[in-house]
DNA sequence: GTCAGGTGGTTGGGTTGTGCAACCATGGAG
DNA sequence: CTCCATGGTTGCACAACCCAACCACCTGAC
């Protein structure tokens, strides 16, 4: 029974944040998309990957990924490296201006994030983002094919 | 600072989350998209409401929500009952079609939750519903209610 | 009464994110 | 070399958005 409320909680409670996420995200940087900011953010902490991860990784179809890179790489956020093994691959790198602009959002998203958990106590916040990690680590119904 | 690193998480994963679940979402079930499916819900939880609420409360602009509920009472889910009190709302209530697919739906999301948290104890799941409601509840840079 | 301004809801127009399918180029067996 | 798998792009369609303009109704001031 407990478990049974909690699991129905978290689905809807995710799900209810996705939708204001992704509501919050535009009106706070109109510049830089959260599905971009996602996607620049992977590969600062990956130092460069192939597009196909990037699917891979975001469930993601390849030209949803394309499109994006492209549109990345317009903006001079992102550059397109050869793969000397295999000429088919295109390593995504962050430019100077991609770092910089990544930076400056996910400063000011923490920030907005910061202010909303400011009355949690640390040990809390902790655990929910260990849960959190823990969640989207397990495979799910969505991946893993 | 611990407490820097798990908010960055927090956001981080609840944006992976974000794109996983919509993504998987529109595979499990066609037909009945994951905003349709969370406005039945809130329908069925609050046992009836105006658009307009749906709007506040998912941070939707209210022509979004128009149409999404032109489709749900298209598809004969909801329908619209007048306000005795105000001519110009609508209350919408779930029709028996609608209170019958949304626990379908909800069913095998559950189940595919349940599944992706089976080997969780039962104390900790409880403490990430908890932790997501909070965070929910909390007013957001999209303002709440 | 009537007229103004607010609120619930719809519609038109445009943008973005997305998947699917078809396609090209390269890589790797056989 | 041939055949198929894989990384990536492009055409196409669609869902979900938002903004702005609009209609209908409510409310309060006159």
């Amino acid at each position: 029974m407990h478990t049974a409320d909690a699991v129905e909680t978290i689905q809807r409670e995710m799900t209810v944040f996705a939708r204001r996420a992704r509501a919050a995200a535009g009106r706070m940087h109109p510049e830089l998309s959260l599905v971009s900011y996602t996607l620049l953010g992977h590969l600062e902490e990956s130092g460069g990957c192939r597009a196909t991860d990037l699917a891979v990784h975001y469930a993601l179809d390849k030209s949803t990924v394309s499109r994006q890179v492209a549109g990345l790489e317009r903006a001079g956020l992102i550059e397109r490296r050869p793969d000397a093994a295999d000429q088919r691959v295109q390593v995504l790198h962050l430019t100077g201006a991609g770092r910089h602009i990544l930076a400056q959002v996910t400063e000011s998203r923490r920030a907005a994030f910061r202010e909303r958990l400011a009355d949690w106590p640390a040990e809390d916040l902790s655990r929910f983002a260990d849960y959190l990690v823990r969640y989207n680590a397990s495979p799910g119904p969505g991946r893993q094919e």
